[in-house]
DNA sequence: TATTGTTATACTCTATAACTATA
DNA sequence: TATAGTTATAGAGTATAACAATA
């Protein structure tokens, strides 16, 4: 039985279905185009916001990528395993860690950087055009954003 | 250090991330309002396809869904011992099962048809109304979408 | 040979609770 | 007491490969 006979009900309104559909398909080029630096999403998405805010906690890290601070720290064994970043102790609060960039690690961030570029050119041939995509972006930035 | 210090980079423009912070929100709204009748958002969208295709085979359900079929076994193993679903023998092909909804499994979906009414009036309130809500869903339909 | 459903495996991710060392 | 980081566990979801029955 072909595909085209589906009906899909009230699914193809609903925003969760949509939603992860949409996400499942631009996880899934964005890991293929980031295969030459060997990052995931989640994995990538940490070298940003360390790059960006170097010296910050694992917490503050943690709640800015909305994922479990337990989950982080499996997160970021696997990436100090592989010399992208560091813990280092903090000045003011022995209980926790500054996070940064290796060296490598800002060297891999700036390939992750320029492969982006294309996925990001995929996204939008895939989804027709900037105006799409930029008004996208906006609307989904309301939905469950850290303030 | 508090979150308002937080420097995004362009991952606040990234498609990818916030995809996933608004899919991260939608779902834990879906399985709060969802939890008087125990459905997680994958089992709900089984119950609803079952529902508008009765007698469809699990590899046609497995490619509505976006799912394995290898995944599908087990959540309907799942739903067929809540007696919700039920395998029966397809008529044309002996390798293939036909999926129906028992008679509870039609009214456990009535019933969560009425508690999506709820989250559907949650996620427009948490977004901020009816065009923008239709606007998203109308963008995200053209991404990854069955055809 | 190819397809349907199944089993098995490995890995990622989410959600929780409890522990330690500090505050 | 509370917080930062860690460890452990259970379950969900994803991705594969291989197998039996059937086409």
């Amino acid at each position: 039985m072909p595909e085209s006979t589906i009906d899909y009900g009230y699914l193809e309104n609903d925003l969760g279905y949509v939603l992860r559909r949409a996400q499942l398909w631009v996880f899934q080029d964005l890991i293929r185009t980031m295969s030459p630096v060997d990052l995931r999403p989640a994995q990538y998405s940490v070298l940003v916001i360390i790059h960006h805010n170097p010296g910050l906690s694992q917490i503050s890290l943690a709640s800015a990528l909305g994922i479990e601070r337990a989950r982080l720290v499996r997160l970021l064994d696997q990436l100090e395993d592989r010399k992208l970043v560091e813990r280092r102790p903090a000045a003011s609060d022995r209980r926790s860690h500054a996070m940064h960039l290796t060296l490598e690690g800002e060297r891999t961030l700036a390939s992750a950087r320029e492969l982006a570029t294309a996925h990001r050119q995929a996204c939008l041939e895939e989804f027709g055009g900037q105006n799409n995509y930029t008004t996208l972006v906006r609307l989904l930035a309301k939905f469950g954003a850290p303030q």
